[in-house]
DNA sequence: TCACATATGTAATAATATAACACTTAGAGG
DNA sequence: CCTCTAAGTGTTATATTATTACATATGTGA
């Protein structure tokens, strides 16, 4: 502790608003919405769409959470080492969404990448798909 | 024209709305915002965002034209059978995007599907990457 | 002709997201 | 401790994207 080296705080730190919102949705463990985050978090001072927005840009750009880009919908990140990746089951009826296990992926996707000759920086997948409750119904 | 069997017109007719947005994106090549699309459209005679969109909504039905969820722009089919399977690239830098070729890409994400045990009912491919001309500046 | 499904036109409003600006806080470095 | 700077905050206003509701019209098939 009292050494002379920095220790640079770096990544362990997020403010006060980022906080509430990643917790918020890590005890969620579903998709959620900004303005239901916004309208969740009114009792923890957010006041403002743009609060909601700041802390949802920033997690997401830390690769704690994923949008959802079809539903417009926010989700803690289920796995490590996504980068910004996402790969989402979706269920068609029930709207009930899960985390591709990136392990699952890696192979897949590389082979697509591969077969396209792509370059990819990063990737966005969606599969909608009818999930098992859903199914037996 | 004469005989008595109905011909029924099915998937020949669009309606005027449906035509003219559909020529639209046809012409343009590129992915168009519905605000936009209406704006261009204004001169052909629609006038609110509804006459857009539900056209835009026929046409993805129809599978002639693929919505690009990340960005909320429509653009025109450039394969066929698709049905609603969307697969595309979006050039980080300059935000080109080019439709993916689904007989490339069937096979990799049947293996995706297979490894994954996924009975997916469609999905929605998103890969950024640095397109050419804009990995050479 | 009648019934029905589909499409239209129009106004209002909802849902999602960003711009602009003044102010505060936390950390790096002297 | 002091000062500089990057990042975050709070707030108001506004932009962008999409849907609800309802009355009317149009095409097709019996
Ligand atoms: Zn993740
Ligand atoms: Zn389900
Ligand atoms: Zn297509
Ligand atoms: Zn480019």
């Amino acid at each position: 502790m009292s050494s002379t080296h920095t220790h640079s705080k770096k990544s362990q730190s997020l403010t006060k608003n980022q906080r509430i919102v990643l917790d918020l949705l890590q005890n969620s463990g579903e998709p959620l919405k900004a303005y239901f985050i916004l309208d969740s978090l009114k009792k923890e001072g957010l006041n403002s769409p743009l609060q909601v927005y700041r802390a949802l840009d920033k997690l997401v750009e830390l690769g704690k959470i994923h949008k959802i880009e079809s539903i417009n919908s926010f989700i803690i990140c289920n796995n490590s080492n996504c980068a910004k990746n996402t790969a989402f089951t979706i269920c068609e009826r029930c709207g009930k969404v899960k985390e591709i296990k990136n392990r699952d992926l890696t192979g897949g996707v590389s082979d697509l990448v591969k077969d396209n000759q792509l370059e990819i920086t990063r990737y966005n997948l969606e599969f909608y798909v009818l999930c098992k409750s859903c199914k037996i119904n």
